[in-house]
RNA sequence: GGUCCUGUGGCCGAGUGGCUAGGCAGAGCUCUGCAAAAGCUCCCACAGCGGUUCGAAUCCGCUCGGGACCUCCA
C-alpha cells in the first residue's frame, strides 16, 4: 500500500506527470475505450488493450480494488459525419450477407479470443452500446434539458458554441475553439447543424438503416461519443478516476466526452486522461485508411505480405511492454525477432531462477553483487511508478539474467548472496513478469506422458555418450530438433528440453 | 494551412543537465566429443548549426527530416 502514494502518472488533461490520487480511497474507476466490432482487431489495437491491462494489473498488484469498464461498440457509427446515412455494421452486413447482430457477435467472439491470447485480464464489466440506448436517451434529454443541445430534423446536436463560453472546450486535445468555428466544410447534413464544431448526439435513422432505435426525437441511432458518456457514468460515477484510450482518440471522441458529461452530470467526468501512442508501420500509423493493417490472426499465423514468419501473442505482448506506451512503436520483422529472442533469453532465466534454491542462513559472500541485485529489484516499483515505465523494468530483468544463468551454472554460487535476497529475487520477479506483466510460457509443451518420453530419450542419449558412441547420441538430439524439441546439455553433464 | 509530438549506435528502443540503459544483430574468447545454450570482452550513439552552462543527447533558438490530430480510427 505504501507504493500508492508514489504512483504518478502523465496526465493528457494537464499535460504532465501527476501523483495519482484515487477519489475513493482504496478503490480506481478506469475507463477504457473498447474495439468497434464491425472488423477484426489488428495490431494496432493490441497497443491499448495490453497497455491498460498492464495498468489494472498494477493498481491491483498496489493493493487497489479496480473497476475496469471497458466497452463493446456494437452500435455502428455513421462513416462519415452527415455524408453517408449508413452505418458501417449495417453496410457490411449488406455486403457479407449476415445480421448486423450476427455480425457483432463474429467479431465480438473473435476479439476475445485474441484478447486471451495476449493473457489480459477480462474487465470488471463490458457494456455494449446497444445495451445502452436508454441510459444514452436519457443523457441526451438531460443535455437538452440544460439547454447545451438542440433537435434539428429529427437529429441533436451538441452546442459546442455555448459550452466553450463557459468552459474550456478543446483543453484536452490542444484545439482553440475560434479555429474549430471557422473550419468550414462542405458537407451533406451540416446544415442540420448551428455550427460546423457541433458534434450529433443522436442521428436521425434513413430508412435503410438496419440499426435504429425509437427516441423522442424519431427513430435513430446515438451519436458516437455518447455512448462512453453514457456507460462510463452508470457505471463509475459522475466523476472516475481514469479514462484510457489511444491518442488518436483525444478529438474529437474524448474532448466530446467532456462536454457532454461535464453538462449532464455538473463535474468533470476524468480525473487522469491516460492515452497511449501508436504503432507504426514503416513510420506510419496503423489504419484502414493508410492501407497497412495487420490483423491480429495474421499475425499470429504469419500470414501476411508483411510478416516474414509468426509471432506468439506472447511475443508481441512483450515487444508492446519493452517501449513506453507513450511513444510510438515501430513495427519491423526485425524488430519482432529481436523481440522473440529477448522474451526467450528473460523467460529462461525466469524459469532457472524460480528453481533455484537459497541455502538456509545463507548471508551472502558477495556484499557487491547483493547490493545490485536488491538495487535493480527495487527500481522495479520506482520505474513502474514513473508512469508505468515497463521498459525500463525490462531492462533492469536483463541485467538480472546474467547473474541468474551464473548461479544455474555454478559460476556464482547461489550463495553469493543472502538467502533473503534470492528469495526477494524470485518473489519479485515472479509478480513482475507474471502478474503485472502478464507474460506467460511461450510453448504449451510438458504433458506427463511427454516429459516420461523424453525421460528416456535423455537417459539413452547419455548412456550413448558415455560409451561415446556419438552417432545414436546425436541422432536422438538431431531428430527431436526436427520435430521442434531441443536438447541441450549442461554443465555438470545434466540435459534440458524445450519445445521451440 | 492550424495545433502538437518526434529525430538516440547495423536494427528496435529506455533515459533526460555530470554516472555502462537494455534487447537483437556482429566480432573475439571460455566452456564443450560436436552442437546449442550460457559466461566474459569489444562495437561507447544521441539529425545539423548556433546559444545557455563549469558541464548538454538531455535546456533555448534556428535549419532539415519523420509523424499524429484537425474526418472514422487504438
Amino acid at each position: 500500500m505504501n507504493n500508492q502514494i508514489s504512483l504518478k502518472v502523465y496526465n493528457s488533461y494537464s499535460r504532465q506527470k501527476e501523483a495519482f490520487q484515487s477519489i475513493t480511497p482504496g478503490h480506481v474507476g478506469m475507463y477504457v475505450c473498447g474495439p468497434t466490432v464491425s472488423g477484426e482487431s489488428h495490431l494496432g489495437h493490441a497497443r491499448p488493450y495490453i497497455t491498460f491491462d498492464v495498468v489494472y494489473r498494477y493498481l491491483q498488484q498496489l493493493g487497489y480494488k479496480v473497476r475496469y469498464v471497458r466497452n463493446i461498440t456494437d452500435a455502428g457509427h455513421f462513416e462519415e459525419e452527415g455524408r453517408e446515412a449508413e452505418d458501417k455494421i449495417s453496410k457490411k452486413a449488406v455486403l457479407e450477407k449476415l445480421e448486423p447482430m450476427e455480425l457483432v457477435q463474429k467479431y465480438t467472439n473473435l476479439y476475445h479470443w485474441a484478447m486471451e491470447q495476449f493473457n489480459t485480464l477480462k474487465p470488471s464489466i463490458e457494456p455494449t452500446a446497444t445495451g445502452h440506448i436508454v441510459e444514452q436517451i436519457e443523457m441526451i434529454k438531460k443535455i437538452i434539458e440544460a439547454g447545451y443541445a438542440y433537435e434539428s430534423n429529427g437529429s441533436v446536436y451538441f452546442d459546442v458554441k455555448k459550452y466553450a463560453v463557459s468552459h474550456d472546450y478543446g483543453k484536452l486535445s490542444g484545439r482553440v475553439i475560434d479555429e474549430l468555428l471557422e473550419t468550414t466544410r462542405e458537407l451533406e447534413g451540416q446544415e442540420e447543424k448551428r455550427d460546423s464544431a457541433d458534434f450529433a448526439l443522436w442521428k436521425n435513422a434513413a430508412p435503410e438503416h438496419i440499426m435504429r432505435w425509437q427516441s423522442p426525437w424519431g427513430v435513430g441511432f446515438p451519436g458516437w461519443h455518447i455512448e462512453c458518456s453514457a456507460m462510463a457514468t452508470k457505471y463509475l460515477g459522475a466523476e472516475f478516476d481514469i479514462h484510457g484510450g489511444g491518442m488518436d482518440l483525444l478529438f474529437p471522441h474524448h474532448e466530446s466526452e467532456i462536454a457532454q458529461s461535464t453538462i449532464c452530470n455538473h463535474t468533470a467526468p476524468v480525473r487522469y486522461w491516460i492515452h497511449n501512442n501508436m504503432i507504426t508501420i514503416n513510420g506510419r500509423k496503423m489504419g484502414k485508411s493508410y492501407n497497412n493493417v495487420i490483423k491480429l490472426t495474421e499475425l499470429f499465423s504469419g500470414d501476411h505480405p508483411e510478416l516474414s514468419q509468426a509471432y506468439h501473442p506472447m511475443v508481441v505482448r512483450f515487444f508492446i511492454l519493452q517501449s513506453h506506451y507513450r511513444s510510438t512503436l515501430d513495427f519491423s520483422n526485425e524488430a519482432l525477432q529481436a523481440a522473440e529472442k529477448g522474451l526467450k533469453r528473460l523467460w529462461d532465466a525466469y524459469e532457472k531462477l524460480q528453481a533455484l534454491v537459497a541455502e538456509p542462513g545463507s548471508t551472502g559472500t558477495d556484499a557487491e553483487l547483493g547490493d545490485k541485485v536488491k538495487k535493480l529489484l527495487t527500481e522495479f516499483d520506482e520505474y513502474m511508478n514513473d508512469d508505468f515505465g515497463t521498459a525500463r523494468v525490462l531492462a533492469n530483468m536483463f541485467e538480472l539474467v546474467p547473474v541468474i544463468n551464473s548461479m544455474k551454472d555454478g559460476i556464482i554460487a547461489v550463495s553469493a548472496i543472502s538467502a533473503d535476497t534470492l528469495e526477494w529475487m524470485k518473489k519479485q520477479m515472479k509478480v513482475f513478469v507474471e502478474d503485472i506483466f502478464g507474460l506467460k510460457a511461450v510453448n504449451e509443451a510438458d504433458n506427463e506422458k511427454l516429459k516420461g518420453v523424453m525421460d528416456l530419450l535423455i537417459a539413452i542419449r547419455k548412456e550413448a555418450k558415455t560409451k561415446k558412441d556419438f552417432v545414436t547420441s546425436d541422432k536422438i538430439r538431431d531428430e527431436l530438433a526436427r520435430l521442434g524439441i531441443s536438447l541441450k546439455d549442461e554443465k555438470g553433464g545434466g540435459m534440458s528440453w524445450a519445445v521451440e
